[in-house]
DNA sequence: ATGTTC
């Protein structure tokens, strides 16, 4: 990135000062290390977002900022309402309420290390992966309607999960204000069969060890020692959510026009909040929520059940549960005033400071768990939310460590046989239906994941808990 | 991310 036209506010924070159409400043948080690697196309894009309507505070930037469509992936926007704010399908993206859930086995890496194949080929025989996967349910449409309002509550009270799951989800595993009838027959017939399946990209099922612990109090309100071993899911709301966001997507080219909404960038097409497509598209995005909900209580199911294979009687109980493709109602505080906006986290974290009212109470006194989900083969991040420095960015964090080159380039660069096995001489055992999936996912094609949550921590973003080492991973 | 171009 050319940084000539920025100003550095600290160390770790760089301002787009606001010109020409921008309402905002664009602000990224990353070392400079990270933003000068970062395309040219993230400060493009933060300026775009700053001159959408309505848009308040500043366009945000993660650390583990890259390209996408329309807005950054690792990008934060919030608008508000009664200021002529809008909301974007691509300020959400396709994958609506992709996120991390953290499950703890209770083992410790002793338990497993001699088992590692076994639990492998038993979590790949039961986890369904891969593009055009389909699971063991067939919905019909009332039950349809019924998880696109209940999410992972709809999917306990179908046998999927426990009560005390719930508690350890963000919204308590429900997004309220969905409207499935706000949802086509398209995306519904989409994910008909999809319920409790992977995908493919970057989803994946691992299964970690605590490598390091960097916040000790933390960790213990979190449950994390060194050595322990957890099971972490990172998956969306799959056919359901792309079909969604292509739907809404084509007609907010449409309203935006019609609402005198001049785009800088076809593909940041949009609706005013305070409009009938702007609500329908809410209901549907909500939907999406808790399809991914629902997905990811029924991937808890299956990966509880494949552990008990192996350990007869173990219990799963969760960490907490991310999602960091939303936009969700929020409150914030801005200049002393508290408003109520609609905050986009694209590729990004919600990370709600200690003290947070919608946190499980044996979270509360050290803020919200951040799972950030690093590339195969590399560390994941326990983090948590800005405790002692104050919420920024709307109470937002990274989410992974980011692409660092496109897939296509990661294809001409690695083959996926040679990912496979030089991981597996490591230790880190790879389970996939697609071996050109792997070469995509191969583990340089990532910025690196250490220096994100650095710069995370350092920029105020998140505080680090504890670092994983991946062991068993099924990848999508 | 994605029935990888209705």
């Amino acid at each position: 990135m050319n940084l000539s036209k920025f100003r550095q506010r600290g160390p770790f924070e760089w301002e787009l000062p606001a010109s020409g159409r921008m309402r905002v400043p664009g602000v990224i948080f990353a070392s400079q290390a990270l933003v000068e690697a970062m395309d040219d196309k993230v400060g493009e894009q933060i300026a775009n977002v700053a001159s959408l309507p309505g848009i308040v505070e500043a366009a945000y930037a993660m650390p583990d900022a890259h390209w996408g469509y329309g807005f950054p992936i690792g990008g934060v926007a919030a608008f508000d309402a009664g200021e002529g704010g809008v909301v974007s399908a691509g300020g959400v993206g396709f994958d609506i309420s992709c996120g991390v859930r953290s499950l703890h086995t209770g083992l410790k890496l002793a338990d497993v290390e001699a088992l590692k194949p076994r639990l492998a080929d038993v979590l790949y025989r039961r986890i369904p992966a891969g593009l055009g996967s389909t699971g063991a349910l067939r919905l019909s449409a009332r039950e349809m309607d019924a998880m696109l309002l209940g999410g992972a509550r709809w999917a306990v009270e179908a046998g999927f999960g426990d009560e005390a799951d719930l508690a350890r989800i963000e919204e308590s595993g429900r997004m309220a204000g969905a409207d499935p009838a706000a949802v086509s027959e398209q995306a519904k017939k989409r994910q008909r069969d999809e319920m409790g399946t992977l995908g493919s990209g970057n989803h994946y099922l691992e299964v970690q060890v605590v490598d390091e612990l960097f916040d000790i109090r933390a960790a213990r309100a979190y449950g994390l020692s060194e050595g322990d071993v957890l099971a972490t899911i990172h998956c969306g709301s799959r056919g359901m959510g792309h079909q969604i966001g292509t739907d809404y997507l084509r007609a907010m080219v449409i309203a935006a026009a019609r609402a005198g909404i001049a785009l800088p960038d076809r593909e940041l097409a949009c609706a005013p909040l305070d409009s009938e497509l702007g609500r329908r598209y809410l209901g549907a995005m909500r939907a999406a929520i808790n399809c991914a909900l629902a997905n990811r209580q029924i991937l808890t199911r299956l990966t509880r059940q494949a552990f008990a294979e192996l350990f007869p009687g173990i219990r799963l109980p969760l960490l907490y549960d991310v999602s960091h493709n939303t936009c969700k109602e929020e409150w914030h505080v801005l200049g002393g005033q508290r408003r109520r906006l609609f905050v986009h986290r694209k590729g990004a974290t919600r990370a709600f400071a200690a003290g947070h009212a919608e946190l499980p109470a044996e979270y509360r006194q050290v803020g919200q768990p951040v799972l950030i989900g690093g590339s195969m083969g590399t560390a994941s991040w326990v983090l948590a939310g800005a405790a002692g420095t104050g919420e920024h960015a709307f109470a937002s964090a990274c989410h992974g460590a980011g692409r660092a080159m496109s897939r296509h380039e990661a294809l001409r660069r690695w083959q996926g046989r040679s990912v496979v096995d030089e991981l597996a001489a490591r230790g880190i055992l790879i389970r996939s239906p697609s071996l050109r999936g792997v070469a995509e996912e191969a583990p340089l094609a990532y910025k690196d994941v250490g220096a994100v949550v650095e710069a995370a921590e350092r920029a105020g973003l998140a505080v680090r808990v504890a670092r994983l080492r991946p062991l068993v991973c099924i990848k999508g």
